[in-house]
DNA sequence: TAGGTTTTTTGATTTTTGTCAAAATAAATA
DNA sequence: TATTTATTTTGACAAAAATCAAAAAACCTA
């Protein structure tokens, strides 16, 4: 049983008709750590759930990588902009852990919307529950304080910090390695 | 002729009946300079389209105003969060002009949604619009000096500085007004 | 236009964060 | 286990941005 399926089920229910077509359109895709979903110039052609498994998506800057999401079990992953707009990205996405994904290929995904009018209704949610996040993540990054970013952080990603390490964190929290470091030891006491 | 029909028909073809049923569902609102769409513990019910005028959103930190958007002509203004989720918002939005606004409340968009299948289908990429423009500001967010994160807000905004006090703008690119004026006063040169 | 208010700029100083270097710790591998 | 490699911490100093204060400029409006 696809985990895919649950996960539509959640949202909206399904018909068995669409449920088949569901389980149809999928792939499924085993990374191992240090394994790229997206490289820029890539076309994001895939929108995959995770099922198990870290990724992390970054982008480099005058040769350093600055990272710019974690995406855990039930996230979506692509490049949102990429597989939107159908242009290439500037993104890397990558395994940190061995991870398995559920892929839906751009077309299928679009092929699925036209034959079932209540899919666009699913992938409506999913993306609201992505702009939710969004907003949030928007909202932790004017936090002004390194501090304050962080403990947002410990807060609501604390599973990211037994699976990456800090240097990744640091460019997600636009801190630097030494910034997050001391911070890390402030915030101990 | 209202604006959101060229607005949906940009993005979809419509049906007539369609096109009558969203007409039928409009509310328009005026929105004088000062007054406020959304005040904290107040539900979002309502998305609109801007036709004309800008708005600002923003939430109090510590008694201080950090302005989390502005929002221009061909914008959807809500509170993604609230209105989404239903619950609650923790922001203001408020007009810094007059300003004109396509209205649609939640129950009639959710019953549009229903009885119009296509509709799904438009309302899901405005989202995914919502959501590209949402990465780009994380993008830029994650800018690290004062200076560039001006520089990509005047040539992304630009009209914004025409209409909003640099203390607005300044919050906004999580930097204090003095650091602004000075980045500005750099910039010119 | 004069007087008041708001907005923007400038200056001096403090605080926060970044940079560079090196040490300490942890993890990986032969 | 010893050795290498990667990660994290700490220190000294530099740079960026915040803070506090005040002046200058822009804008209402009586």
């Amino acid at each position: 049983m696809q985990h895919i399926i649950e996960y539509c089920k959640l949202i909206y229910p399904i018909s068995k008709k669409f449920e088949e077509a569901l389980l149809e359109s999928i792939n499924i895709k085993i990374l191992q750590s240090g394994d790229f979903f997206l490289k820029p110039g890539m076309v994001a052609n895939y929108a995959c759930l995770v099922t198990t498994g870290f990724l992390r998506s970054y982008y480099l800057k005058d040769e350093e990588e600055i990272t710019t999401k974690f995406l855990a079990p039930d996230a979506v992953v692509t490049s949102i902009y990429s597989f939107y707009t159908r242009q290439p990205t500037n993104e890397f996405i990558t395994a940190i852990t061995e991870t398995e994904l559920e892929c839906f290929h751009y077309n299928k995904l679009q092929d699925l919307l036209n034959r079932f009018p209540e899919f666009n209704v699913i992938v409506r949610k999913i993306t609201e529950q992505y702009l939710v996040f969004s907003e949030i993540e928007i909202f932790n990054l004017r936090k002004q304080s390194a501090e304050e970013r962080y403990r947002f952080f410990l807060k609501h990603h604390s599973q990211i910090l037994q699976v990456a390490p800090l240097k990744y964190i640091a460019s997600y929290l636009s801190m630097n390695l030494e910034t997050l470091s001391r911070v890390r030891s402030k915030v101990r006491q």
